[in-house]
DNA sequence: TATTGTTATACTCTATAACTATA
DNA sequence: TATAGTTATAGAGTATAACAATA
Protein backbone atom coordinates (compact mmCIF):
# COMPACT_ATOMS: atom_id res chain seq x y z
CA UNK A 1 0.00 0.00 0.00
CA UNK A 2 0.99 3.18 -1.05
CA UNK A 3 1.18 6.12 1.54
CA UNK A 4 -0.84 8.02 -1.12
CA UNK A 5 -3.77 5.79 -0.80
CA UNK A 6 -2.95 6.20 2.95
CA UNK A 7 -4.30 9.69 3.11
CA UNK A 8 -7.87 9.10 3.54
CA UNK A 9 -7.01 7.11 6.75
CA UNK A 10 -5.81 8.46 10.05
CA UNK A 11 -2.35 8.42 10.87
CA UNK A 12 -3.20 5.97 13.44
CA UNK A 13 -4.43 3.73 11.18
CA UNK A 14 -1.51 4.77 8.62
CA UNK A 15 1.00 3.90 10.86
CA UNK A 16 -0.66 0.01 11.85
CA UNK A 17 -1.55 0.87 15.19
CA UNK A 18 -2.52 -1.86 16.87
CA UNK A 19 -6.56 -2.26 16.34
CA UNK A 20 -8.90 -1.25 19.10
CA UNK A 21 -9.21 -4.41 21.62
CA UNK A 22 -12.37 -6.25 21.03
CA UNK A 23 -15.02 -6.26 23.32
CA UNK A 24 -14.43 -8.43 26.02
CA UNK A 25 -17.24 -7.29 28.46
CA UNK A 26 -19.95 -10.35 28.19
CA UNK A 27 -17.53 -12.96 28.98
CA UNK A 28 -15.94 -11.15 31.65
CA UNK A 29 -18.86 -10.88 33.44
CA UNK A 30 -19.87 -14.51 33.78
CA UNK A 31 -17.82 -16.75 36.37
CA UNK A 32 -16.95 -19.69 33.72
CA UNK A 33 -14.12 -17.54 31.19
CA UNK A 34 -12.14 -15.87 33.53
CA UNK A 35 -11.96 -18.82 35.61
CA UNK A 36 -10.38 -20.86 32.55
CA UNK A 37 -8.07 -17.86 31.69
CA UNK A 38 -6.83 -17.48 35.32
CA UNK A 39 -6.49 -21.09 35.74
CA UNK A 40 -4.45 -21.12 32.68
CA UNK A 41 -2.42 -18.30 33.75
CA UNK A 42 -1.29 -20.05 37.08
CA UNK A 43 -0.34 -22.69 35.63
CA UNK A 44 1.96 -21.44 33.21
CA UNK A 45 3.17 -19.34 35.92
CA UNK A 46 3.95 -22.85 37.99
CA UNK A 47 5.44 -24.07 34.82
CA UNK A 48 7.47 -21.30 34.81
CA UNK A 49 8.70 -21.48 38.35
CA UNK A 50 8.63 -25.57 38.17
CA UNK A 51 10.95 -25.96 35.10
CA UNK A 52 14.35 -26.46 37.02
CA UNK A 53 11.79 -29.55 39.39
CA UNK A 54 10.88 -30.47 35.90
CA UNK A 55 7.24 -30.71 37.74
CA UNK A 56 3.98 -30.42 36.49
CA UNK A 57 1.10 -29.06 38.06
CA UNK A 58 0.04 -33.35 38.34
CA UNK A 59 2.74 -34.00 39.24
CA UNK A 60 3.84 -31.63 41.79
CA UNK A 61 -0.30 -32.31 43.40
CA UNK A 62 1.10 -36.45 43.10
CA UNK A 63 3.88 -35.70 45.10
CA UNK A 64 2.06 -33.37 47.66
CA UNK A 65 -1.05 -36.21 48.23
CA UNK A 66 1.41 -39.50 48.56
CA UNK A 67 3.48 -37.00 51.03
CA UNK A 68 0.71 -36.64 53.08
CA UNK A 69 -0.48 -39.90 52.34
CA UNK A 70 1.86 -42.20 52.61
CA UNK A 71 1.15 -46.32 52.20
CA UNK A 72 -2.76 -45.39 50.57
CA UNK A 73 -3.02 -47.75 47.77
CA UNK A 74 -2.81 -45.96 44.01
CA UNK A 75 -6.64 -46.34 43.35
CA UNK A 76 -7.10 -44.29 46.04
CA UNK A 77 -5.03 -41.23 45.52
CA UNK A 78 -5.70 -41.15 41.82
CA UNK A 79 -9.77 -41.02 43.02
CA UNK A 80 -8.81 -38.21 45.43
CA UNK A 81 -6.80 -36.18 42.22
CA UNK A 82 -9.68 -36.64 39.83
CA UNK A 83 -7.39 -38.72 37.64
CA UNK A 84 -8.58 -41.77 35.89
CA UNK A 85 -6.77 -45.17 37.23
CA UNK A 86 -5.87 -45.75 34.06
CA UNK A 87 -4.13 -42.22 33.12
CA UNK A 88 -3.03 -42.83 36.77
CA UNK A 89 -0.31 -45.28 35.65
CA UNK A 90 2.03 -44.00 33.62
CA UNK A 91 2.40 -40.75 35.98
CA UNK A 92 3.48 -43.12 38.80
CA UNK A 93 5.34 -44.99 36.35
CA UNK A 94 7.70 -41.88 35.60
CA UNK A 95 7.72 -40.76 39.68
CA UNK A 96 9.28 -44.21 40.27
CA UNK A 97 11.89 -44.20 36.86
CA UNK A 98 13.44 -40.87 38.58
CA UNK A 99 13.21 -42.14 42.22
CA UNK A 100 11.08 -39.95 43.62
CA UNK A 101 8.10 -42.49 44.78
CA UNK A 102 7.76 -46.33 45.19
CA UNK A 103 5.11 -48.81 44.79
CA UNK A 104 4.72 -51.11 47.96
CA UNK A 105 3.33 -54.42 48.08
CA UNK A 106 1.05 -54.82 50.98
CA UNK A 107 0.45 -58.10 52.37
CA UNK A 108 -2.88 -57.17 53.22
CA UNK A 109 -4.06 -56.86 49.62
CA UNK A 110 -1.81 -58.52 47.24
CA UNK A 111 -3.84 -56.88 44.59
CA UNK A 112 -3.30 -53.11 45.41
CA UNK A 113 0.13 -51.20 45.29
CA UNK A 114 0.85 -48.68 48.46
CA UNK A 115 2.46 -45.41 47.20
CA UNK A 116 5.44 -43.70 49.15
CA UNK A 117 7.64 -41.34 48.48
CA UNK A 118 11.40 -41.74 48.65
CA UNK A 119 14.07 -39.83 50.65
CA UNK A 120 14.74 -37.76 47.15
CA UNK A 121 10.87 -37.50 46.82
CA UNK A 122 10.43 -36.23 49.94
CA UNK A 123 13.42 -34.12 49.67
CA UNK A 124 12.17 -32.54 46.18
CA UNK A 125 8.76 -31.83 47.16
CA UNK A 126 10.34 -29.79 50.14
CA UNK A 127 11.99 -27.63 47.56
CA UNK A 128 8.21 -27.44 45.20
CA UNK A 129 6.30 -26.29 48.57
CA UNK A 130 8.94 -23.78 48.75
CA UNK A 131 8.76 -22.41 45.17
CA UNK A 132 4.89 -23.03 45.64
CA UNK A 133 4.81 -20.53 48.23
CA UNK A 134 6.45 -17.97 45.79
CA UNK A 135 3.78 -18.25 43.43
CA UNK A 136 1.20 -17.51 46.57
CA UNK A 137 2.87 -14.64 47.48
CA UNK A 138 3.02 -13.39 43.64
CA UNK A 139 -0.36 -14.02 43.84
CA UNK A 140 -0.94 -12.22 47.09
CA UNK A 141 0.86 -9.40 45.57
CA UNK A 142 -1.54 -9.46 42.41
CA UNK A 143 -4.87 -9.87 44.43
CA UNK A 144 -4.69 -8.81 48.21
CA UNK A 145 -3.86 -11.23 51.23
CA UNK A 146 -7.52 -11.14 52.08
CA UNK A 147 -8.70 -11.83 48.63
CA UNK A 148 -6.53 -14.86 48.14
CA UNK A 149 -8.41 -16.29 51.07
CA UNK A 150 -11.47 -15.75 49.70
CA UNK A 151 -10.81 -16.66 46.46
CA UNK A 152 -9.31 -20.05 47.65
CA UNK A 153 -12.71 -20.69 49.85
CA UNK A 154 -14.91 -19.46 46.60
CA UNK A 155 -12.94 -21.73 44.47
CA UNK A 156 -13.51 -24.78 47.01
CA UNK A 157 -17.58 -24.31 46.81
CA UNK A 158 -17.08 -24.45 43.27
CA UNK A 159 -15.55 -27.16 42.69
CA UNK A 160 -18.54 -28.66 44.48
CA UNK A 161 -20.97 -27.95 41.79
CA UNK A 162 -22.63 -31.34 41.27
CA UNK B 1 -12.57 -63.76 52.14
CA UNK B 2 -14.52 -65.47 54.61
CA UNK B 3 -16.29 -64.30 57.70
CA UNK B 4 -14.07 -66.12 60.29
CA UNK B 5 -10.88 -63.90 58.73
CA UNK B 6 -12.93 -60.87 59.02
CA UNK B 7 -13.34 -61.26 62.99
CA UNK B 8 -10.30 -59.46 63.90
CA UNK B 9 -10.74 -56.34 61.87
CA UNK B 10 -13.79 -54.08 62.64
CA UNK B 11 -17.17 -54.04 61.77
CA UNK B 12 -17.18 -50.90 59.83
CA UNK B 13 -13.86 -52.79 57.95
CA UNK B 14 -15.89 -55.91 57.85
CA UNK B 15 -18.64 -54.09 55.79
CA UNK B 16 -15.54 -52.71 53.59
CA UNK B 17 -16.56 -49.50 54.89
CA UNK B 18 -15.04 -46.74 52.38
CA UNK B 19 -11.84 -45.77 53.19
CA UNK B 20 -10.92 -42.85 55.06
CA UNK B 21 -10.64 -40.21 52.92
CA UNK B 22 -7.18 -38.89 51.86
CA UNK B 23 -5.73 -35.46 53.77
CA UNK B 24 -5.97 -32.81 50.66
CA UNK B 25 -5.21 -30.10 53.45
CA UNK B 26 -1.68 -29.46 51.78
CA UNK B 27 -3.14 -29.03 48.51
CA UNK B 28 -6.54 -27.30 49.51
CA UNK B 29 -4.06 -24.46 50.67
CA UNK B 30 -3.02 -22.85 47.64
CA UNK B 31 -4.89 -21.42 45.26
CA UNK B 32 -4.01 -23.48 41.69
CA UNK B 33 -5.28 -26.66 42.96
CA UNK B 34 -8.93 -25.50 44.19
CA UNK B 35 -8.39 -23.38 41.01
CA UNK B 36 -8.21 -26.41 38.53
CA UNK B 37 -10.59 -28.45 40.39
CA UNK B 38 -13.48 -25.69 40.46
CA UNK B 39 -12.67 -25.12 36.58
CA UNK B 40 -13.43 -28.56 35.90
CA UNK B 41 -16.01 -28.27 37.78
CA UNK B 42 -17.78 -25.29 36.09
CA UNK B 43 -17.27 -26.83 32.50
CA UNK B 44 -19.03 -30.09 33.52
CA UNK B 45 -21.82 -28.58 34.34
CA UNK B 46 -21.67 -25.77 31.45
CA UNK B 47 -21.42 -28.94 29.33
CA UNK B 48 -24.70 -30.46 30.94
CA UNK B 49 -26.40 -27.14 30.76
CA UNK B 50 -25.69 -27.41 27.46
CA UNK B 51 -25.90 -30.14 25.98
CA UNK B 52 -29.15 -29.28 24.08
CA UNK B 53 -27.73 -26.44 22.46
CA UNK B 54 -24.96 -28.46 21.07
CA UNK B 55 -21.92 -25.73 22.33
CA UNK B 56 -18.69 -26.29 23.98
CA UNK B 57 -17.45 -23.65 26.24
CA UNK B 58 -14.63 -22.46 23.51
CA UNK B 59 -18.24 -22.67 21.04
CA UNK B 60 -19.97 -20.56 23.12
CA UNK B 61 -17.12 -17.85 23.52
CA UNK B 62 -16.60 -17.57 20.22
CA UNK B 63 -19.78 -16.63 19.46
CA UNK B 64 -20.35 -14.47 22.33
CA UNK B 65 -17.31 -12.81 21.20
CA UNK B 66 -18.14 -12.99 17.44
CA UNK B 67 -21.52 -11.38 18.60
CA UNK B 68 -20.32 -8.13 20.79
CA UNK B 69 -17.41 -7.34 17.89
CA UNK B 70 -18.91 -8.31 14.59
CA UNK B 71 -16.63 -7.63 11.30
CA UNK B 72 -13.73 -8.31 13.11
CA UNK B 73 -10.98 -10.52 11.38
CA UNK B 74 -10.84 -14.10 12.67
CA UNK B 75 -7.00 -13.85 13.59
CA UNK B 76 -8.28 -11.01 16.17
CA UNK B 77 -10.90 -13.29 17.42
CA UNK B 78 -8.95 -16.06 18.15
CA UNK B 79 -6.32 -13.67 19.74
CA UNK B 80 -8.61 -12.44 22.05
CA UNK B 81 -9.75 -15.98 22.81
CA UNK B 82 -6.46 -17.20 23.25
CA UNK B 83 -6.48 -19.46 20.55
CA UNK B 84 -3.55 -19.85 17.94
CA UNK B 85 -4.69 -19.29 14.59
CA UNK B 86 -4.46 -22.81 13.19
CA UNK B 87 -6.69 -24.39 15.84
CA UNK B 88 -9.50 -21.82 15.15
CA UNK B 89 -9.90 -22.45 11.63
CA UNK B 90 -11.84 -25.68 12.78
CA UNK B 91 -14.01 -24.20 15.23
CA UNK B 92 -15.44 -21.58 12.94
CA UNK B 93 -15.58 -23.93 10.12
CA UNK B 94 -18.07 -26.22 12.43
CA UNK B 95 -19.95 -22.73 13.22
CA UNK B 96 -20.10 -22.10 9.46
CA UNK B 97 -21.28 -25.36 8.63
CA UNK B 98 -23.93 -25.29 10.97
CA UNK B 99 -25.22 -22.09 9.90
CA UNK B 100 -24.25 -19.79 12.99
CA UNK B 101 -21.30 -17.78 11.81
CA UNK B 102 -20.03 -16.52 8.39
CA UNK B 103 -16.74 -15.54 7.52
CA UNK B 104 -17.08 -12.40 5.07
CA UNK B 105 -14.59 -11.04 2.57
CA UNK B 106 -14.03 -7.49 3.18
CA UNK B 107 -12.84 -5.03 0.41
CA UNK B 108 -10.06 -3.55 2.90
CA UNK B 109 -7.90 -6.39 3.13
CA UNK B 110 -8.24 -9.42 0.65
CA UNK B 111 -5.87 -11.56 3.26
CA UNK B 112 -8.60 -11.71 6.36
CA UNK B 113 -12.42 -12.48 7.22
CA UNK B 114 -14.37 -10.71 9.18
CA UNK B 115 -16.68 -13.05 11.15
CA UNK B 116 -20.48 -12.33 11.79
CA UNK B 117 -22.91 -14.02 13.27
CA UNK B 118 -25.97 -15.36 10.75
CA UNK B 119 -29.58 -14.80 12.16
CA UNK B 120 -29.76 -18.45 13.30
CA UNK B 121 -26.45 -17.27 15.30
CA UNK B 122 -27.71 -14.79 16.72
CA UNK B 123 -30.74 -16.23 18.12
CA UNK B 124 -28.63 -19.60 19.21
CA UNK B 125 -26.38 -16.98 21.08
CA UNK B 126 -29.78 -15.56 22.81
CA UNK B 127 -30.48 -19.12 23.87
CA UNK B 128 -27.20 -20.03 25.27
CA UNK B 129 -27.24 -16.58 27.47
CA UNK B 130 -30.25 -17.10 28.91
CA UNK B 131 -28.84 -21.00 29.80
CA UNK B 132 -25.23 -19.12 30.90
CA UNK B 133 -28.01 -17.43 33.21
CA UNK B 134 -29.11 -19.99 34.84
CA UNK B 135 -25.85 -21.01 35.88
CA UNK B 136 -24.77 -18.11 37.11
CA UNK B 137 -27.35 -17.94 39.41
CA UNK B 138 -26.31 -21.32 40.34
CA UNK B 139 -22.88 -19.86 41.26
CA UNK B 140 -24.72 -17.04 43.20
CA UNK B 141 -26.69 -19.61 45.30
CA UNK B 142 -23.47 -22.01 46.00
CA UNK B 143 -21.21 -19.17 47.03
CA UNK B 144 -23.20 -15.81 47.58
CA UNK B 145 -23.92 -12.76 45.45
CA UNK B 146 -21.12 -11.00 46.88
CA UNK B 147 -18.47 -13.75 46.85
CA UNK B 148 -19.33 -13.94 43.16
CA UNK B 149 -19.05 -10.89 42.13
CA UNK B 150 -15.10 -10.68 44.20
CA UNK B 151 -14.47 -14.03 42.37
CA UNK B 152 -14.82 -12.52 38.76
CA UNK B 153 -12.95 -9.60 39.64
CA UNK B 154 -10.09 -11.63 41.47
CA UNK B 155 -10.23 -14.52 38.51
CA UNK B 156 -9.36 -11.22 36.29
CA UNK B 157 -6.69 -9.94 38.08
CA UNK B 158 -5.01 -13.84 38.28
CA UNK B 159 -5.77 -14.27 34.35
CA UNK B 160 -2.54 -11.32 34.44
CA UNK B 161 -0.24 -13.13 36.10
CA UNK B 162 2.51 -12.06 33.11
C1' DT C 1 9.20 -8.91 3.48
C1' DA C 2 5.19 -9.43 6.52
C1' DT C 3 0.49 -10.95 7.49
C1' DT C 4 -3.88 -13.93 7.03
C1' DG C 5 -5.83 -18.03 6.61
C1' DT C 6 -4.86 -22.61 6.05
C1' DT C 7 -2.93 -27.53 6.16
C1' DA C 8 -0.36 -30.97 8.31
C1' DT C 9 1.39 -32.83 12.27
C1' DA C 10 2.86 -33.97 16.87
C1' DC C 11 2.19 -33.93 21.68
C1' DT C 12 -0.46 -33.90 25.94
C1' DC C 13 -4.78 -34.99 28.47
C1' DT C 14 -8.51 -37.58 29.13
C1' DA C 15 -12.04 -41.43 28.77
C1' DT C 16 -13.25 -46.26 28.00
C1' DA C 17 -12.92 -51.23 27.17
C1' DA C 18 -10.72 -55.21 28.32
C1' DC C 19 -7.09 -58.03 30.22
C1' DT C 20 -4.44 -60.27 34.66
C1' DA C 21 -4.00 -61.33 39.25
C1' DT C 22 -5.89 -61.36 43.14
C1' DA C 23 -9.86 -61.27 46.49
C1' DT D 1 -18.14 -62.14 41.00
C1' DA D 2 -15.72 -57.94 42.17
C1' DT D 3 -11.56 -55.07 42.61
C1' DA D 4 -6.60 -53.15 41.60
C1' DG D 5 -3.46 -52.39 38.39
C1' DT D 6 -2.51 -52.42 33.76
C1' DT D 7 -2.60 -52.13 28.50
C1' DA D 8 -4.37 -50.38 24.39
C1' DT D 9 -6.70 -46.99 22.11
C1' DA D 10 -9.47 -43.13 20.68
C1' DG D 11 -10.79 -38.43 21.13
C1' DA D 12 -10.15 -33.81 22.54
C1' DG D 13 -7.15 -29.71 22.92
C1' DT D 14 -3.02 -27.39 21.87
C1' DA D 15 1.51 -25.93 19.70
C1' DT D 16 4.53 -25.35 15.65
C1' DA D 17 6.21 -25.34 10.86
C1' DA D 18 5.23 -24.27 6.36
C1' DC D 19 2.47 -23.01 2.38
C1' DA D 20 -0.57 -19.77 -0.85
C1' DA D 21 -2.66 -15.44 -1.35
C1' DT D 22 -2.30 -10.86 -0.45
C1' DA D 23 -0.34 -6.69 1.47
Amino acid sequence: MTASKRTAKSQAEARDAPAAPLDMSPLAKIVGYPLRRAQLAVFEDFNRRFVALRLTPAQFSALALIGANPGRKQSDVAGALGIQRPNFVAMVDELERRGLAERLRTPADRRSRALALTAAGAALLERAWRAQAEQEKAIERLVGRESRALLIAALARLADLQ
